[in-house]
DNA sequence: GCAAATTAGTATACTGGATTACAATATACG
DNA sequence: CGTATATTGTAATCCAGTATACTAATTTGC
C-alpha cells in the first residue's frame, strides 16, 4: 500500500485484471452450464444434481450425507435440498444408516446406469465445444493453473 | 466417436477432464465470491452488485436496463431485481427516459465515490490473494484462455 | 452412568441466477 | 392513419447457493 490520496478514477482505472478475470470466472460457470443443460435437458438433471450425482455413483456402499457434503464442499443444507429432488426423480435412495440414527445413506439408482451413456455424452460434447482449438498440453496446464488459484483461495486439493 | 457398445463403466471412467475442469471454475467462482463479500461486507455489497455498479459506474449519462443486461449478459429479469437492490442501498437512482416512457435510466449515485477506495482495495486484496506465487506473464496467458474458452461458449468477447 | 459437547440432517430466510409471461409503449408498414 | 410487431421493464416461479438456528441422536468426559 504505497498510495497516498488516490482520486476515484485513478481507483477506478487501476482495477483492469480484477475487473477482467473475476467475471470470466463467474461468465464461464454460467456458460458451462447453459451448455451442460440444453444438451441433457429431456432428463431433468441440472449441473449441480449431475455433480452430485456423480459423487454418489462412485460409492456403490452408499454415504452419508456430511460425507457427500465434504466431497463436494456444498453446505449440508442446499445439498439436502438436491438430494430430495434427486430423489423424486428416482436418481438415488436414501436409507437409514444401520448403527447411526440420525444418518441416512444415499445409493444411486439403477436409472443412473441406463441414462449413463446420454449424461456422458453431454459432458464430452460440452467440453469438446468449450476446449476447442486447444491441445492437450495446454488444456493440462490450464487445470494445473486453475488448481493453484483454488489452492490459493483456501479451496481443498480433491 | 468410435465407440461401439461402450459399458457404463468405460463411460464413467472417461470422463476425467470434464469431471476435473468443469467443477473448477464452478468452485472458484464461489470462492472468489465469498473472498470478496468477506471483505467488502460492511459496505453491505455482493459481489454480482458491484459488478452491476461499475458498469452502471461508467457511464455517467445514465443507461437504460436493457442496455446494461446487453453488457453484463445478465437477462432482464434478474437484473432488474438487482438494480431494485442498489436503489434500495442508495448505490443508483433510476429516472424516466425523456423520449421513451416505456425505459428508465439508471445513473450512480455519489455514494460510489465514497466508498470506492474501500471497493478498490477489497477487490485487489482478494485478487492479490487469488493470484499468488504467479508470474504477471502466468495472469496475462491465463486471460487469454479463459476468453478462448468463454468465446468458445458463444459468450460476448467483451 | 449421566450431563455436556458434538454431529446428522432439516427448516427458514435471503441473494441471485434462468425462464416464462405480461402490460405498456414505440415503431414499422400496408 | 391504424394495425401488427418490437421492445422496455416487471412479476411470478423455479433452482441453487449462503448463513443461521434447530431437533434428534450419539459421543465424550467426569
Amino acid at each position: 500500500m504505497t498510495n497516498g490520496a488516490r482520486s476515484v478514477d485513478e481507483l477506478r482505472g487501476e482495477l483492469e485484471v480484477e475487473r477482467t478475470l473475476g467475471w470470466l470466472f463467474f461468465d464461464i460457470h454460467r456458460l458451462l452450464a447453459k451448455a451442460f443443460e440444453t444438451r441433457s435437458k429431456e432428463l431433468g438433471l441440472t449441473r449441480s444434481q449431475w455433480r452430485i450425482l456423480c459423487v454418489v455413483d462412485r460409492v456403490p456402499g452408499g454415504q452419508t450425507q456430511t460425507q457427500l457434503a465434504d466431497m463436494t464442499e456444498i453446505e449440508k443444507a442446499p445439498l439436502g435440498k438436491i438430494l430430495d429432488r434427486l430423489e423424486d426423480g428416482g436418481w438415488i435412495s436414501r436409507k437409514g444408516h444401520p448403527s447411526d440414527r440420525r444418518a441416512r445413506l444415499v445409493y444411486a439408482t439403477s436409472k443412473i446406469e441406463k441414462y449413463m451413456p446420454e449424461l456422458a455424452a453431454a459432458a464430452k460434447a460440452t467440453f469438446a465445444q468449450t476446449l476447442q482449438g486447444m491441445r492437450q498440453g495446454e488444456v493440462k496446464d490450464l487445470i494445473a493453473q486453475l488448481q493453484r488459484l483454488k489452492r490459493n483461495l483456501g479451496g481443498a486439493d480433491e
